[in-house]
This record gives structure tokens, C-alpha cells and sequence, in this order.
DNA sequence: GCCGCTCCTGCAACTTCGTTACTTTTGCAG
DNA sequence: CTGCAAAAGTAACGAAGTTGCAGGAGCGGC
């Protein structure tokens, strides 16, 4: 659970102002263990938050930094807190992540690095994403 | 170039019935170098081809493992034909896919095998998606 | 503390992508 | 050739995300 203090800081350090929404959305990210859709984000905050307002927010976020989207096989764009390493000049997520079939979660897996392979001529990787489909501790059977 | 022929046979194999618009749509898919969208499948269609019946195609070859769905950030779905080794039974695309940054083409690096990783205890993987960002081939500064 | 500029919020309307329910047509097995 | 199940077509709907604009709030300067 991120402290209040921790959230105004990141938003101070990476030049973004201090609105309540801000420090909301930023709040239910960082205390999620898992990455949330735009909706499900909506639905964690206080319902008079504007859902116009939450989008841009998110946006924003993401261009700071502050945020990853994270790589899924279905049409909606599910977001997660970088770690607290991220800055806006050294923005990389290096973990694996983790869907899980049965309660789709995605789990950033933040112990685990990305291995690396080695591409064809003429290509050049800047970004890297695995994900992992299967079941996770929390759904698997006793 | 995939044959009327090829594409027929393949639609008989999967045990799906042969229509003008299945052909139409595994034959784009199947020439095309990277996964398309819903909608991008639809502008190389005959105009005349109704939208809900191409999204029901596509949900249909997704099944029967004709065409498997391309991990992406963004918030549409992408299509890639599967491999000619890909059957109904044994469906697994162990390949990494890479996305241009230039041109947003998301190209299937066959050649390209996925690394594997050590996962925490009682995380059970079952599919494995690797998407790489950059710059491709043909978008390559000379 | 207050002023003002700039950025953020909130509202309304809209676009795109994809789905559901229902009827009609068509592939194909017998 | 015929019947039936599966696919196509039609219409209406729903969710996710965007754009334009007016009003409000953060924060640096004084």
C-alpha cells in the first residue's frame, strides 16, 4: 500500500501537478498487483470521477512515465505502476508478465527478466513485452 | 501468394464449410507479411462483404486454429494466419512477433523461436507471447 | 496572500470496434 | 434433389475511447 506521501512525490517528480484525481488513479495502480483495464480503474474510484478526465489522466501518465501499458490479446488496453526504478529519462520495464485464463489477472512477475533473442539483419529492438498465459497461484487447484 | 487451391484445402481440413467470404479472408491473411486488424482485413475485402460476418469469420478461424490473435498495446486485435504446420489439435505458435514503431506493422518472425523462463512456484504457463518494438527492416534509415 | 498563466477538469457529442438477436440463404450429406 | 444445420445478412445495441470547448484549479512569481 502506497502512502499518500509516496504518490504526491511521484507526481512531483516526474513534473505533473497534484489534482485529486491524479493522486487516485495513481493510487489504485500502484496498491493493484495486477494490471487495469481503463474500466476497472473507473470502477475502484469515487463514482462522481469523469470518465473523460480518468482517460486523459492515464494518458498523461503514461507519456511522464509514470505508467506501462501492458501487452494483452484482447481489444482493451490494461495499464500497471512502473516500479518505483522508472523515471521519465530511463523508462524500462525489463519483467515478464503473466495472464491467467481462469481469472484473467496480469500479473507483473517483477522477479522475472526477459530474456533475450537475437533477430534477424536489419531489425532493431528498442522494446521488449513477454507475456505468459496459464494459471496463476491464486486459481490453481489444491 | 497462398492458391485458391491451398486455401480451400485448408478451410476442408479444419472441417469449416467453404463460403466466398472465409475464402476471401484466409486468402488476405494468408498473403499478408504481418497481422491485420478487423478493420484492415475489411478495406481489402470487396466492399460489398458485411462487417459482422467478417468478425464472425474471424471468431470462427480463431477456433478451428487457422488464425491465431497477435499480442499488441494498442486497443484493437490483430490476426496473423498460422503457420502450414498448425492443425486444429496441436495449435502453438512459438514465435516472437515484432512491432514497427514507424510503419505499426506487426510482423511474425518465424525464424525467431521463444526463449524460455523460470517461473515462481505454482505459476503455470501455458502460452507464451514475446512482442519486440522498433524499427523494422523497411524502415530502416539507409 | 493574491495574481495570472497554464494546465486540468467536466460536459456533450461523436467515432470506432465489436456483439447480440433474429431472419434468410446456402453448403453439403444422404 | 431435398432437408437441415451452419453461415450470411440486417438491424439495433453496447463498450471503449476521443474531440472540442467552457469553466476551474494548481502553482510560480510577486
Amino acid at each position: 500500500m502506497a502512502t499518500p506521501d509516496r504518490i504526491s512525490q511521484t507526481l512531483t517528480r516526474h513534473g505533473l501537478r497534484q489534482t485529486a484525481v491524479r493522486r487516485a488513479v495513481l493510487q489504485v495502480l500502484a496498491d493493484s498487483a495486477f494490471a487495469l483495464s481503463g474500466g476497472e480503474i473507473e470502477q475502484q474510484l469515487d463514482p462522481s470521477t469523469d470518465r473523460i478526465t480518468l482517460y486523459r489522466t492515464l494518458k498523461s501518465f503514461e507519456e511522464s512515465g509514470l505508467v506501462h501499458r501492458v501487452v494483452d490479446t484482447t481489444d482493451v488496453v490494461r495499464y500497471a505502476a512502473c516500479s518505483i526504478e522508472c523515471s521519465a529519462h530511463a523508462h524500462f520495464d525489463n519483467h515478464v508478465h503473466f495472464k491467467c485464463t481462469s481469472c484473467q489477472h496480469i500479473y507483473c512477475l517483477n522477479q522475472v527478466a526477459i530474456p533475450a533473442v537475437t533477430l534477424p539483419d536489419r531489425f532493431q529492438a528498442v522494446t521488449r513485452d513477454y507475456l505468459l498465459g496459464g494459471v496463476c497461484r491464486e486459481c490453481q487447484p489444491a
